[in-house]
DNA sequence: CATGAATGAGTGTTCATTCAT
DNA sequence: AATGAATGAACACTCATTCAT
C-alpha cells in the first residue's frame, strides 16, 4: 500500500526470523543427536528449507553452533555477574547461582546441552576457545563461593571443595537433558528443590 | 616346535587378548570423542593394527559398542541386584547403590560414559533396546527405594521423587566424565562424600 | 519532470552502460581467475549489483563469455581481413598481422586471454563452435602467408611451416597475459620489437 | 609359490605404479581441462578406480597437483643448474636452456601446462609458494643470460631485455600445449628450430 | 591374523540459476 | 532493474565396510 517498494523493517524481521528458525532447529538437533551426528540437511529440513539454502544465512555448520553458544553464554554470564556483584552471603549467592543456572536452562535448553556435551570436541577449534574460558571462569566463580562459605562456617568443612564444585556443576547442567519448559514442574520450582537437596540433603 | 601346528590354547588366549585390547581402545575413544566422532581407523590404530583388521575380530563398529555396553551392564546389574536383594533399610540401600555405582565408574569408566551419553543415539537401533530397558529398570529401582524411604519417614517428603531420582542419577553418572582411577581421591572416598552431600547436604 | 514516465532513451543508455559494465567486470575476472573459477557473484559484485540481478541483463554466465568473445572476434577479423585484403607482400603482411594482433590485445586484453585459455573448454559446447572456427581460419591465414613467403624466398625454407605458425601464434597471444595498457612500453612499440625478434632474431 | 605370504617388492611396485597411474591421469586432466574444472571423480575414473579410492593414495586434490609440479620442477632445475654451471658463452647458454626446456616439455608435458596455466591460481595457497619462487629464479636466470649477451655484443642491444625475456619464456612454455611426444617432429628438432627462430629470425 | 586397496553412500559446502517482490 | 531468498545438482572429501592375498 505504501509507495515504498519494500518495508525494510518487515524484511529485516523476516530475515531475522528465518535465522532464528534455523538456529532453533539446529540447536534442538545438535542437542538431541549431538553436533557431529547431526547433518546440515537435517537442520535445513527441520527449518523447512533445503540444505544449500542454509548457506545463505550461515557461513557453516560451525557458525551455527558458534552463534547458539555465544548467545547463550553472553546471557548466562550477564546473569552470573549480576549475582556475584550483589554482595550476598555464601548461602544466598549459592541459591542465586543455582536459580540463574536453571533460568538459563529454561531459556536456552539446547544451548546448555551443547555447552555441556560438545565443549571438549568443539574446543579443539580455536574458534571455540571461549567455551573453555567460560568453564574456567565458572569453576573459579564456584570455588570462590564455596571456599568463602567454608571459611564462614556456612558450608561443611569435611568435603573436598573441588568435589563439591563438580557435584554442583554436573547436577545443574545435566538437568538440561531432561528438562522441558512445559513439564509438570516450572523451572523456578525445580531450582528450589535442587537448592534444598544440595544444601540440606534429602534426609528428613 | 611341537608337532601341532598351533597351540589352540595359546591362540585362544591371544585372540581374547587382542579382542580385549581393541575393545579397551574403542571404549576409551568412544568415551572421550563420542561414538559418532570416533573412526574405526582410530580404534584400530590405538590397538596397534590396521583398520581392515578390526573386522576379523568384530562384525562392525556397532558390535564393539554393543560388547562394551553389555559387559558393563551385566556386571552393574549383578551388583545392584545383590544390593537390592540384601534387604537393607532405605538409607542403607541408598548408600550401597551409590557405592556400587561408583565402583562401576571405577572399573568401567568409558562404558559408563558411553551408556550415559550415547544411549539415546544408539537406542534408535533395536539392537540396543536393552539400553533403554536398563534405564527403565534403574528408574524403577530408585523410585522404589526413594518412595519406601519417604514412607518410612527417612527421606524428606517435600521433594518431588521423580526430581530426586533424576538428581541422583545424573549426579552419579556424570561423575564418570571427570573421574580418574589414579586421581587424588579413591572411588570409595568420592562415593562417601557424594553420599554425604546427597543425604545431608553441604550446609554445616 | 516530463509527463512521460520514463525516458526510454535514458533507460536504453543506462541499460547498455550497465551491460557494458557487467561485461567488463566479467571479462576481467574470467581472464584473471579463469572462467570456471570465477563465480557469477564475483562478477556481480565487481559490477556493483547482486548476483541475482545479473540475470536481468544476461541469460547465463555462458552468455557473458559468448558476448565477450564474439565482440572481440568480430573486431579482430575485421582487422585481419583488411590486412589480408590489402595485397601486401609476405613480410609486410606478416608485420601488419602482428601489429593488428597487438592492437587487439591492447583493446581486448581480457577477451584475448579468454580466447587463448578457455577455447578448448568452452568449445565442448556447440554454442562456442565459432571459437574453433576462428582458430581454424587463423591457422589457414598464417599458413598461407608463411607458405607464400617461403616460396617467394622471403622466409627461410629450412623451418617447418606448421612449427613457425604455432611459434607466431603462441608468441603473440600469450603476450596478453602480461600486457598492461598503461605499462612502460606502448602496444605499438611492443609489436615492433616482436616483429624484429621474429623476423630477424635476437642475435646482433 | 614362495613361502613368503607377500612379495614386498611386488607390493611396493604395485603401490607405486598405482600412484603413478593416478598422478598421470590427474596431470593429463589438469592440463587439458584445467585444475579447477577437473573433478576428482574424473581423475579416479581415468585411473580406473572410484572417487573415494583416490584418497587412499593421496591426501587431497591439491596434493596431487603438488606432487606433479614439484617432481617436474625438481628435475627442471637440476637440468637448468647444470647448464648454468657449465660456464658456456651467452649464445650457447641460450641454446642449451631452450633445449633443456624442450626436454622438460617432452618428459613432463602436462606438468609444464599446469605450471604455466595454474601457477597464479594455485599460488594463492602458501603451499604452492615454490611455484612463484621458481618463476622468479627463472626470470633472474634468463635476464642474466640476456644481459651478459647484450654486453658481450652477442645479442642485439636495441631490444628491451624484459620483453625478450617474456618472449622467450612464453614461446617455450606454451609449446607444451600443442606438443605430442609422438608427433611428427621429435622434441630435439623442435628445440633446434625454435633456437633458430629466436636467434636468427625467420627471414631468409 | 593381518594387510592394504578399494568401495560407495554420505557429509559439509559451493554455485549458477530462478523468481516473487 | 534490482533484490534476496531459495533451489538442487555437483563438488571434494570421509569413513565403515569388504575382500583377495
Amino acid at each position: 500500500m505504501s509507495p515504498r517498494r519494500r518495508d525494510p523493517e518487515a524484511t529485516a524481521v523476516s530475515r531475522a526470523q528465518r535465522r532464528a528458525e534455523v538456529l532453533g532447529a539446529a540447536a534442538d538437533l545438535f542437542a538431541s543427536r549431538g553436533y557431529a551426528a547431526t547433518t546440515v540437511r537435517e537442520v535445513a529440513e527441520a527449518a523447512g528449507i533445503l540444505g544449500g539454502s542454509l548457506y545463505y544465512h550461515f557461513d557453516s555448520k560451525e557458525s551455527m553452533a558458534d552463534e547458539i553458544l555465544s548467545t547463550f553464554l553472553t546471557e548466562l554470564w550477564a546473569d552470573y555477574d549480576r549475582v556475584i556483584g550483589a554482595g550476598l552471603g555464601p548461602a544466598e549467592t549459592f541459591r542465586e547461582l543455582i536459580a540463574a543456572s536453571f533460568r538459563s536452562i529454561d531459556r536456552h535448553r539446547p544451548a546448555v546441552m551443547l555447552y555441556q556435551k560438545e565443549t571438549r570436541h568443539l574446543a579443539e577449534n580455536p574458534r571455540f576457545a571461549y567455551l573453555l574460558e567460560s568453564w574456567r571462569k565458572f569453576r573459579e566463580m564456584w570455588l570462590t563461593v564455596l571456599d568463602k562459605g567454608v571459611m564462614a562456617g556456612v558450608f561443611r568443612a569435611d568435603l573436598d571443595t573441588g568435589l563439591v564444585y563438580r557435584f554442583i556443576r554436573d547436577t545443574v547442567w545435566v538437568a538440561a537433558s531432561w528438562y522441558r519448559h512445559d513439564g509438570p514442574l516450572p523451572a523456578g520450582e525445580i531450582a528450589r528443590q535442587y537448592i534444598t537437596m544440595t544444601l540440606d540433603g534429602i534426609l528428613a
